[in-house]
DNA sequence: CTGAAAGCGCTAACAG
DNA sequence: CTGTTAGCGCTTTCAG
């Protein structure tokens, strides 16, 4: 294994004339950057990176732990935080909690072992008082991407979930449903219950009949949930799922009770993942920026490890927007016109992608 | 920042003896060791895995390049890998090279600089000669998911492609099919070319006409691919893509032109990806134990990072069956009866998962 | 611009 | 069983 120790006695120079002349800092001759250069590469030096950290005390990684990497939403995030650290030279290390808090918790420790430049989060349960205290004395920024508790130095990367919610909730009483079933999603998880909250303050403006599932937010429990929620309310017209993912097992358990959609049941996702628009039907959801949200999560990891000091956490919220595709149907004029596709209704200023509020 | 020294003072003991105690090494009396434990408890010690790793020689990590994410296949396999790293102990650096072989190359090179325990890649591009006489010479580990060479020193873990391609060709064969287009993915990738060349195989002993197609074996080259497959060759009855993904992007184009699945065309896919059988019509398709295999290949690097010397490369080829959903129809018997489903052919002993060739 | 020297935090012989 | 002593390979003052 060839060290800086070899490049220099090659060379002539000495390990810190090299070290320099390879790290690309300034101070160090024209030529003899050179010379080290010719013989780095002809004796195939490969620094060592564990070596590097060591002395500069940070790793040159950042931390991303996800929760269920199943969800082709998280791996857009992933592909978005991956592309941005790529970048900024960093690399990625890529954990995976797969729904189990356990795992979570070895995961956030060992991170913070690795002593990461940052970590950027997706929990399954919330930290523990003890984990928040280990982050913030080993001031490790971090990232997250479901808001926990809004007193944490932490920062955080939301769409605006509420919003979108109202989007998909309006959607459907402008479509003339009056009897709506949700995919409500966990409890206590700030995207599922935020996205509820805003579909539910645009319903209610009118008098509906709203039956609300709880239960996770993976294919499986779409799948389940929607079974009961067939069997107990047989007269809903349509169902709004805080996610594509519930909602595509909401479409297999629609298809298996015979069901139509949007004929016989209107289907409303959030999310937009890539296959809303492949599946059949291509699913009307409520368009959010992941791959852009992974970017800007790192990108804060980035701006918090250089400033000097607790850093200030960042909030950001992205803008979402109603995706109008072919599972929902109009249920007001007459019986049996599928509802037209249309290009999203015309949204107001802030809903694209973006910043709603720009960082506080 | 706690460290070792600082729990060595308080405890009253030396720095190595706290390493042991605390690494759970032989050697230290329980007293000792219970006291130690107490105390790092008490400061909150979190070892420094970086200096660990200097000190060791081996970073905690082995490295899993993956060429492409979005292809929930290389999810499978990494939740896989993932699993088994995790129980050893290991954390895994997950990389994405997104299908762009600079980023590949850098990524190999970065994955060699933090002296990972082993790389596990799917590779886009095959590596250098240089890029291989590196990874030998630093001796890492090396399991490929798609093997380049025979005579690359390096592991491989591969489903049967032969055979499943085969069994795909047998059964459009046996349900009447005689026109036959190929989505055959890229040229020189060994995964695709299998799959095509067994296919091909058997259809070749009933005279068939078939369409092959090339392309790169994600989504939208699947649209593209059949999209020109259609319209060059209208009488096609029936696909076979070299994996699901390219099966996904034929069912939209499939559906772009009006046809039906399976009514008008036969569709079989590769992989059995979860999305499979979920998407419409459910995608016959032949299964490749994805999880397992990602599972393998860590524990193949396992044990070759603990042998001593030039580790033999190991290799690993697991069984495949034929999965029948709904996207064929037997076109022999009469026209408009659609297939009925049944459970998988009786497949030869060998079929299922597991090896098929015990490792070389 | 370059060299000398100290040290990052931990492990690993080797003595005691 | 425990302490002493060297480093691991690189960065980084601090002199020269």
């Amino acid at each position: 294994m060839v060290t800086l120790k070899d490049v220099a006695r090659e060379s002539g120079y000495d390990v810190s004339t090299v070290s320099r002349a390879l790290s690309g800092a300034y101070g160090v001759h024209n030529t003899t950057r050179a010379e080290v250069l010719a013989v780095a590469t002809r004796l195939d030096y490969r620094p060592n990176r564990i070596a590097r950290g060591l002395a500069t005390g940070r790793a040159g990684a950042i931390g991303l732990l996800i929760s269920d990497l199943r969800n082709p939403y998280f791996v857009e995030v992933a592909r978005g935080a991956e592309d941005a650290a790529y970048s900024a030279g960093l690399d990625l290390m890529v954990c995976h909690s797969n729904l189990d808090p356990d795992k979570q918790a070895r995961y956030v420790r060992s991170l913070a072992e690795n002593r990461v430049t940052g970590i950027i989060m997706n929990l399954v349960a919330p930290l523990s008082r003890k984990q928040q205290e280990d982050l913030v004395r080993h001031s490790i920024p971090v990232v997250l991407f479901n808001r926990v508790s809004r007193d944490l130095p932490f920062s955080t990367v939301l769409s605006d979930n509420v919003r979108g919610g109202n989007l998909a909730g309006r959607h459907l009483l402008q479509l003339g449903h009056r009897r709506i079933g949700i995919l409500a999603g966990p409890r206590h998880h700030t995207n599922p219950e935020e996205r509820c909250r805003g579909f539910l303050n645009a319903v209610r403006e009118k008098c509906c009949d709203v039956a609300v599932f709880h239960g996770y937010h993976a294919q499986k429990q779409g799948l389940e949930l929607t079974r009961k929620l067939l069997s107990d309310n047989p007269k809903i017209t349509a169902i709004f799922a805080v996610n594509d993912t519930m909602a595509f097992g909401a479409i297999q358990a629609i298809m298996e009770t015979g069901r139509a959609i949007p004929k016989d049941i209107s289907l409303v996702g959030f999310d937009d993942v890539e296959l809303s628009g492949i599946i059949h039907p291509p699913l009307t959801t409520v368009h959010v920026p992941q791959y852009e949200m992974g970017k800007a999560a790192v990108e804060i990891v980035l701006r918090q490890s250089k400033s000097r000091g607790p850093a200030i956490p960042e909030h950001r919220v992205f803008g979402v927007r109603l995706v109008e595709r072919q599972s929902c149907r109009d249920v007001s004029a007459g019986v049996g016109s599928p509802q037209k596709t249309l290009p999203a209704s015309s949204p107001a200023p802030d809903s694209d992608d973006g910043d709603v509020h720009p960082g506080l």
